[in-house]
DNA sequence: TCTATTTCTTAATCTAGATTAATGCATATC
DNA sequence: GATATGCATTAATCTAGATTAAGAAATAGA
Protein backbone atom coordinates (compact mmCIF):
# COMPACT_ATOMS: atom_id res chain seq x y z
CA UNK A 1 0.00 0.00 0.00
CA UNK A 2 2.05 3.04 -1.41
CA UNK A 3 1.63 6.37 -0.01
CA UNK A 4 2.56 9.51 -0.26
CA UNK A 5 2.21 13.01 1.19
CA UNK A 6 1.79 15.65 -1.62
CA UNK A 7 2.46 19.85 -0.75
CA UNK A 8 -0.21 22.35 -2.13
CA UNK A 9 0.74 23.33 -5.58
CA UNK A 10 2.44 19.68 -6.13
CA UNK A 11 1.79 17.90 -9.28
CA UNK A 12 1.00 14.18 -9.76
CA UNK A 13 0.62 14.19 -13.05
CA UNK A 14 1.13 16.97 -16.25
CA UNK A 15 -0.98 16.42 -19.67
CA UNK A 16 1.16 14.98 -21.98
CA UNK A 17 2.94 12.52 -19.87
CA UNK A 18 2.49 8.59 -19.16
CA UNK A 19 0.76 7.81 -16.08
CA UNK A 20 -0.44 4.05 -14.96
CA UNK A 21 -1.30 5.89 -11.59
CA UNK A 22 -4.60 6.04 -9.94
CA UNK A 23 -4.61 8.39 -6.40
CA UNK A 24 -7.12 7.29 -3.72
CA UNK A 25 -7.22 10.65 -1.48
CA UNK A 26 -6.69 10.04 1.96
CA UNK A 27 -6.62 13.63 3.17
CA UNK A 28 -6.14 16.73 1.74
CA UNK A 29 -8.01 18.41 -1.53
CA UNK A 30 -6.50 17.28 -5.03
CA UNK A 31 -7.73 18.21 -8.69
CA UNK A 32 -7.55 17.35 -11.76
CA UNK A 33 -8.26 20.22 -14.93
CA UNK A 34 -7.12 20.75 -18.70
CA UNK A 35 -6.07 23.40 -20.23
CA UNK A 36 -7.07 24.79 -23.51
CA UNK A 37 -6.12 25.57 -27.12
CA UNK A 38 -6.81 29.35 -25.77
CA UNK A 39 -5.04 28.35 -22.48
CA UNK A 40 -7.58 28.60 -20.90
CA UNK A 41 -7.71 26.19 -17.87
CA UNK A 42 -11.13 23.74 -17.41
CA UNK A 43 -11.41 22.48 -13.33
CA UNK A 44 -12.22 18.66 -14.64
CA UNK A 45 -13.23 17.35 -10.50
CA UNK A 46 -12.00 17.91 -7.29
CA UNK A 47 -11.11 14.88 -5.00
CA UNK A 48 -11.50 16.08 -1.37
CA UNK A 49 -10.50 12.90 1.18
CA UNK A 50 -11.87 9.80 0.50
CA UNK A 51 -12.18 10.14 -3.61
CA UNK A 52 -10.35 8.67 -6.24
CA UNK A 53 -8.57 11.15 -9.01
CA UNK A 54 -7.31 9.88 -12.02
CA UNK A 55 -6.60 10.16 -15.59
CA UNK A 56 -8.98 7.51 -17.68
CA UNK A 57 -6.60 7.04 -20.73
CA UNK A 58 -5.39 3.91 -20.87
CA UNK A 59 -1.79 3.74 -19.26
CA UNK A 60 0.23 3.53 -22.09
CA UNK A 61 -1.61 6.69 -23.82
CA UNK A 62 -0.73 10.15 -23.49
CA UNK A 63 -3.17 11.86 -19.95
CA UNK A 64 -4.95 14.95 -20.86
CA UNK A 65 -5.21 16.17 -17.34
CA UNK A 66 -2.94 17.72 -15.12
CA UNK A 67 -3.56 16.78 -11.60
CA UNK A 68 -1.85 19.24 -8.66
CA UNK A 69 -2.92 19.14 -4.67
CA UNK A 70 -4.86 22.24 -3.61
CA UNK A 71 -3.83 21.44 -0.05
CA UNK A 72 -1.31 19.46 1.71
CA UNK A 73 -2.63 15.74 1.08
CA UNK A 74 -1.99 12.21 1.55
CA UNK A 75 -2.61 9.70 -1.28
CA UNK A 76 -2.30 6.16 -1.94
CA UNK A 77 -1.41 5.27 -4.88
CA UNK A 78 -2.44 1.87 -6.94
CA UNK A 79 -2.00 0.77 -10.55
CA UNK A 80 -4.91 1.15 -13.39
CA UNK A 81 -4.06 -2.22 -14.71
CA UNK A 82 -4.78 -3.94 -10.94
CA UNK A 83 -8.34 -2.97 -12.47
CA UNK A 84 -8.71 -3.44 -16.03
CA UNK A 85 -7.17 -6.79 -16.45
CA UNK A 86 -10.63 -8.10 -13.91
CA UNK A 87 -13.52 -9.54 -16.32
CA UNK A 88 -15.93 -7.17 -17.83
CA UNK A 89 -14.18 -3.92 -16.29
CA UNK A 90 -12.60 -3.16 -19.62
CA UNK A 91 -16.08 -1.52 -20.96
CA UNK A 92 -15.64 0.78 -17.67
CA UNK A 93 -12.92 1.87 -18.41
CA UNK A 94 -13.93 2.69 -21.69
CA UNK A 95 -17.05 4.38 -20.83
CA UNK A 96 -14.83 6.56 -18.66
CA UNK A 97 -12.54 7.52 -20.97
CA UNK A 98 -14.86 8.49 -23.50
CA UNK A 99 -16.87 10.56 -20.98
CA UNK A 100 -14.02 12.40 -19.59
CA UNK A 101 -13.23 13.76 -23.00
CA UNK A 102 -16.88 14.81 -23.46
CA UNK A 103 -16.82 16.84 -20.51
CA UNK A 104 -13.83 18.10 -21.49
CA UNK A 105 -15.37 18.86 -24.99
CA UNK A 106 -18.73 20.61 -23.48
CA UNK A 107 -16.41 22.56 -21.15
CA UNK A 108 -13.77 24.07 -23.59
CA UNK A 109 -14.94 23.73 -27.03
CA UNK A 110 -17.27 25.68 -29.40
CA UNK A 111 -20.18 24.22 -31.39
CA UNK A 112 -17.87 23.19 -34.27
CA UNK A 113 -15.11 21.73 -32.45
CA UNK A 114 -17.94 19.63 -30.59
CA UNK A 115 -19.44 18.49 -34.15
CA UNK A 116 -15.77 17.41 -35.07
CA UNK A 117 -15.13 15.51 -32.23
CA UNK A 118 -18.43 13.65 -32.62
CA UNK A 119 -17.98 12.51 -35.92
CA UNK A 120 -14.24 10.68 -34.78
CA UNK A 121 -15.42 9.51 -31.71
CA UNK A 122 -18.70 7.83 -33.64
CA UNK A 123 -17.47 7.45 -37.14
CA UNK A 124 -20.42 6.27 -39.41
CA UNK A 125 -23.19 7.06 -36.78
CA UNK A 126 -23.81 11.08 -38.24
CA UNK A 127 -25.39 9.19 -41.63
CA UNK A 128 -27.52 6.68 -39.37
CA UNK A 129 -29.24 9.21 -37.02
CA UNK A 130 -30.96 12.24 -37.88
CA UNK A 131 -29.54 15.69 -37.90
CA UNK A 132 -31.83 17.15 -34.16
CA UNK A 133 -29.91 14.05 -32.70
CA UNK A 134 -26.91 14.70 -33.17
CA UNK A 135 -27.74 18.40 -32.40
CA UNK A 136 -29.00 16.77 -28.92
CA UNK A 137 -26.01 15.31 -28.44
CA UNK A 138 -23.85 18.05 -29.07
CA UNK A 139 -26.17 20.34 -26.56
CA UNK A 140 -27.23 22.77 -29.40
CA UNK A 141 -30.35 23.50 -31.48
CA UNK A 142 -30.89 21.59 -34.70
CA UNK A 143 -30.55 25.42 -36.35
CA UNK A 144 -27.62 25.62 -34.50
CA UNK A 145 -26.19 22.72 -36.32
CA UNK A 146 -27.38 23.59 -39.63
CA UNK A 147 -25.38 27.42 -38.77
CA UNK A 148 -22.29 24.95 -37.25
CA UNK A 149 -22.04 22.44 -40.96
CA UNK A 150 -22.95 26.12 -43.30
CA UNK A 151 -19.59 27.56 -41.42
CA UNK A 152 -17.68 23.88 -42.05
CA UNK A 153 -18.20 24.16 -45.73
CA UNK A 154 -17.50 27.66 -46.47
CA UNK A 155 -14.28 27.38 -44.58
CA UNK A 156 -12.70 24.29 -45.76
CA UNK B 1 -25.51 -15.21 -21.44
CA UNK B 2 -28.78 -13.67 -22.09
CA UNK B 3 -29.38 -11.99 -25.20
CA UNK B 4 -32.36 -9.61 -26.56
CA UNK B 5 -33.77 -8.65 -29.61
CA UNK B 6 -34.92 -5.17 -29.88
CA UNK B 7 -37.21 -2.76 -32.41
CA UNK B 8 -36.14 0.37 -33.32
CA UNK B 9 -38.30 2.73 -31.01
CA UNK B 10 -38.51 -0.04 -28.20
CA UNK B 11 -37.42 1.00 -24.43
CA UNK B 12 -34.81 -1.06 -22.46
CA UNK B 13 -35.34 1.60 -19.63
CA UNK B 14 -37.26 4.74 -18.45
CA UNK B 15 -35.48 7.16 -16.05
CA UNK B 16 -37.48 6.95 -12.75
CA UNK B 17 -37.58 3.27 -13.04
CA UNK B 18 -35.03 0.88 -11.26
CA UNK B 19 -32.44 -1.35 -13.56
CA UNK B 20 -29.77 -3.66 -12.69
CA UNK B 21 -28.93 -4.29 -16.22
CA UNK B 22 -25.96 -3.36 -18.86
CA UNK B 23 -26.06 -4.17 -22.31
CA UNK B 24 -23.76 -5.21 -24.43
CA UNK B 25 -24.59 -4.12 -28.17
CA UNK B 26 -23.94 -6.76 -30.52
CA UNK B 27 -25.77 -5.40 -33.84
CA UNK B 28 -28.36 -2.13 -34.32
CA UNK B 29 -27.65 1.14 -32.54
CA UNK B 30 -29.30 2.52 -29.24
CA UNK B 31 -28.81 5.76 -27.58
CA UNK B 32 -29.44 7.00 -23.95
CA UNK B 33 -30.76 10.53 -23.25
CA UNK B 34 -32.07 12.62 -20.51
CA UNK B 35 -35.21 15.01 -20.02
CA UNK B 36 -34.84 18.15 -18.71
CA UNK B 37 -37.00 20.32 -16.68
CA UNK B 38 -38.33 21.74 -19.61
CA UNK B 39 -39.19 19.05 -21.17
CA UNK B 40 -36.39 18.99 -23.88
CA UNK B 41 -34.23 16.13 -24.70
CA UNK B 42 -30.01 15.61 -24.31
CA UNK B 43 -28.72 12.58 -25.75
CA UNK B 44 -26.40 11.38 -23.26
CA UNK B 45 -24.59 8.65 -25.54
CA UNK B 46 -24.55 6.57 -28.76
CA UNK B 47 -24.14 2.59 -28.33
CA UNK B 48 -23.35 1.43 -31.86
CA UNK B 49 -21.91 -2.30 -32.35
CA UNK B 50 -19.59 -3.54 -29.69
CA UNK B 51 -20.31 -0.59 -27.55
CA UNK B 52 -21.99 -1.25 -23.61
CA UNK B 53 -25.15 1.35 -22.45
CA UNK B 54 -26.64 1.58 -19.31
CA UNK B 55 -27.11 4.01 -16.98
CA UNK B 56 -24.44 4.71 -14.05
CA UNK B 57 -26.45 4.68 -11.06
CA UNK B 58 -26.34 1.92 -8.66
CA UNK B 59 -29.08 -1.06 -9.05
CA UNK B 60 -31.07 -0.04 -5.54
CA UNK B 61 -31.32 3.41 -7.00
CA UNK B 62 -33.86 5.33 -9.47
CA UNK B 63 -32.09 5.54 -13.04
CA UNK B 64 -31.66 8.94 -14.95
CA UNK B 65 -31.37 8.21 -18.46
CA UNK B 66 -33.99 6.70 -21.02
CA UNK B 67 -32.50 4.12 -23.09
CA UNK B 68 -33.87 2.76 -26.59
CA UNK B 69 -33.13 1.68 -29.76
CA UNK B 70 -32.62 4.01 -32.94
CA UNK B 71 -32.39 1.12 -35.66
CA UNK B 72 -33.57 -2.90 -34.77
CA UNK B 73 -30.81 -4.35 -32.27
CA UNK B 74 -29.56 -7.23 -30.63
CA UNK B 75 -27.97 -6.86 -26.94
CA UNK B 76 -26.15 -8.81 -24.58
CA UNK B 77 -27.81 -8.59 -21.20
CA UNK B 78 -25.28 -8.49 -18.13
CA UNK B 79 -25.74 -7.50 -14.44
CA UNK B 80 -24.31 -4.71 -12.84
CA UNK B 81 -22.69 -6.02 -9.51
CA UNK B 82 -20.83 -8.39 -11.64
CA UNK B 83 -18.65 -5.84 -11.96
CA UNK B 84 -18.93 -3.63 -8.82
CA UNK B 85 -18.46 -6.60 -6.41
CA UNK B 86 -14.77 -7.17 -8.35
CA UNK B 87 -12.27 -5.45 -5.97
CA UNK B 88 -11.25 -1.98 -6.64
CA UNK B 89 -13.58 -1.55 -9.44
CA UNK B 90 -16.62 0.55 -6.90
CA UNK B 91 -14.37 3.77 -6.73
CA UNK B 92 -14.35 3.17 -11.01
CA UNK B 93 -18.48 2.84 -10.80
CA UNK B 94 -18.85 5.74 -8.47
CA UNK B 95 -16.81 7.98 -11.13
CA UNK B 96 -18.67 7.00 -13.74
CA UNK B 97 -21.91 8.27 -11.82
CA UNK B 98 -20.29 11.46 -10.90
CA UNK B 99 -19.62 11.99 -14.65
CA UNK B 100 -22.96 11.26 -15.58
CA UNK B 101 -24.38 13.66 -13.79
CA UNK B 102 -21.85 16.58 -14.61
CA UNK B 103 -22.52 15.52 -18.41
CA UNK B 104 -26.09 15.77 -18.11
CA UNK B 105 -25.74 19.38 -15.85
CA UNK B 106 -23.43 20.66 -18.64
CA UNK B 107 -26.34 19.73 -21.31
CA UNK B 108 -29.43 20.39 -19.38
CA UNK B 109 -28.83 23.03 -16.73
CA UNK B 110 -28.08 27.25 -16.42
CA UNK B 111 -24.97 28.19 -14.67
CA UNK B 112 -26.93 28.39 -11.47
CA UNK B 113 -28.55 25.06 -11.68
CA UNK B 114 -25.13 23.94 -11.96
CA UNK B 115 -23.72 26.24 -8.86
CA UNK B 116 -25.95 24.63 -6.56
CA UNK B 117 -25.53 21.14 -8.36
CA UNK B 118 -21.77 21.52 -7.41
CA UNK B 119 -22.64 22.63 -3.87
CA UNK B 120 -24.10 19.24 -3.19
CA UNK B 121 -21.76 17.14 -5.05
CA UNK B 122 -18.94 18.53 -2.97
CA UNK B 123 -20.64 20.00 0.41
CA UNK B 124 -17.87 22.15 2.03
CA UNK B 125 -15.12 22.42 -0.77
CA UNK B 126 -16.61 26.03 -1.88
CA UNK B 127 -15.26 27.27 1.34
CA UNK B 128 -11.97 25.75 0.60
CA UNK B 129 -11.00 26.91 -3.00
CA UNK B 130 -10.94 30.40 -4.71
CA UNK B 131 -14.39 31.22 -6.31
CA UNK B 132 -12.25 31.50 -9.57
CA UNK B 133 -11.58 27.46 -9.36
CA UNK B 134 -15.52 27.10 -8.68
CA UNK B 135 -16.17 29.11 -11.79
CA UNK B 136 -13.86 26.94 -13.72
CA UNK B 137 -15.06 23.55 -12.74
CA UNK B 138 -18.62 25.23 -13.59
CA UNK B 139 -17.58 26.13 -17.15
CA UNK B 140 -17.77 29.86 -16.56
CA UNK B 141 -15.66 32.74 -16.02
CA UNK B 142 -15.60 34.58 -12.23
CA UNK B 143 -17.48 37.15 -13.42
CA UNK B 144 -20.39 35.19 -14.54
CA UNK B 145 -19.95 33.18 -10.87
CA UNK B 146 -20.49 36.93 -9.06
CA UNK B 147 -23.85 37.67 -10.89
CA UNK B 148 -25.04 33.99 -10.36
CA UNK B 149 -24.31 34.38 -6.60
CA UNK B 150 -25.41 38.14 -6.51
CA UNK B 151 -28.95 36.48 -8.10
CA UNK B 152 -29.18 33.51 -5.62
CA UNK B 153 -29.18 35.63 -2.64
CA UNK B 154 -31.52 38.39 -3.92
CA UNK B 155 -34.42 35.07 -5.07
CA UNK B 156 -34.40 33.83 -1.86
C1' DT C 1 -50.49 7.20 -54.88
C1' DC C 2 -51.65 11.33 -52.24
C1' DT C 3 -51.75 13.50 -47.84
C1' DA C 4 -49.94 14.43 -43.36
C1' DT C 5 -46.43 14.67 -40.28
C1' DT C 6 -41.89 15.20 -39.14
C1' DT C 7 -37.26 16.93 -40.33
C1' DC C 8 -34.08 20.33 -42.16
C1' DT C 9 -32.73 24.83 -43.38
C1' DT C 10 -32.67 29.89 -43.45
C1' DA C 11 -33.41 34.26 -41.44
C1' DA C 12 -34.68 37.85 -37.68
C1' DT C 13 -34.53 38.70 -33.05
C1' DC C 14 -33.25 37.79 -28.25
C1' DT C 15 -30.38 36.41 -24.20
C1' DA C 16 -27.01 34.07 -21.06
C1' DG C 17 -22.76 34.38 -20.40
C1' DA C 18 -18.04 36.17 -22.42
C1' DT C 19 -15.01 39.91 -22.72
C1' DT C 20 -13.04 44.07 -21.29
C1' DA C 21 -12.09 47.30 -17.96
C1' DA C 22 -12.08 49.63 -13.56
C1' DT C 23 -12.19 49.40 -8.41
C1' DG C 24 -11.73 47.61 -3.87
C1' DC C 25 -9.61 43.82 -0.96
C1' DA C 26 -6.38 40.61 0.59
C1' DT C 27 -2.18 38.52 1.06
C1' DA C 28 2.78 38.57 0.11
C1' DT C 29 7.38 40.77 -0.41
C1' DC C 30 10.72 44.10 0.53
C1' DG D 1 4.80 50.40 6.76
C1' DA D 2 4.83 50.75 1.83
C1' DT D 3 4.18 48.45 -2.46
C1' DA D 4 3.37 44.90 -5.37
C1' DT D 5 0.52 40.75 -7.04
C1' DG D 6 -3.43 38.22 -7.19
C1' DC D 7 -8.59 37.71 -6.19
C1' DA D 8 -13.50 39.23 -6.16
C1' DT D 9 -16.96 42.27 -7.61
C1' DT D 10 -19.50 45.50 -10.59
C1' DA D 11 -20.72 47.50 -14.90
C1' DA D 12 -20.69 48.25 -20.18
C1' DT D 13 -20.40 46.02 -24.32
C1' DC D 14 -20.18 41.99 -27.36
C1' DT D 15 -21.24 37.33 -29.26
C1' DA D 16 -22.41 32.30 -29.76
C1' DG D 17 -26.08 30.07 -29.73
C1' DA D 18 -31.35 30.11 -28.34
C1' DT D 19 -35.84 31.19 -29.78
C1' DT D 20 -39.33 32.07 -33.00
C1' DA D 21 -41.21 31.69 -37.39
C1' DA D 22 -41.76 30.18 -42.05
C1' DG D 23 -40.81 27.53 -46.10
C1' DA D 24 -38.66 23.26 -48.37
C1' DA D 25 -37.58 18.46 -48.27
C1' DA D 26 -38.02 14.03 -46.69
C1' DT D 27 -40.81 9.99 -44.45
C1' DA D 28 -44.59 7.75 -43.06
C1' DG D 29 -49.45 6.37 -43.18
C1' DA D 30 -53.75 5.67 -45.50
Amino acid sequence: MKQKKIKRGEFLQKAGELNSKIYHVKSGLLRSYSIDAKGKEHIFMFAPEGWVIADSCPPEVQTNLFIDALEDSIVIIREKDIQSEQKNVQPLVNRLLVLQKRVIMLMSASAIERYEHFIETYPGIAQRVPQKMIASYLGITPEALSNVKRKRITNK
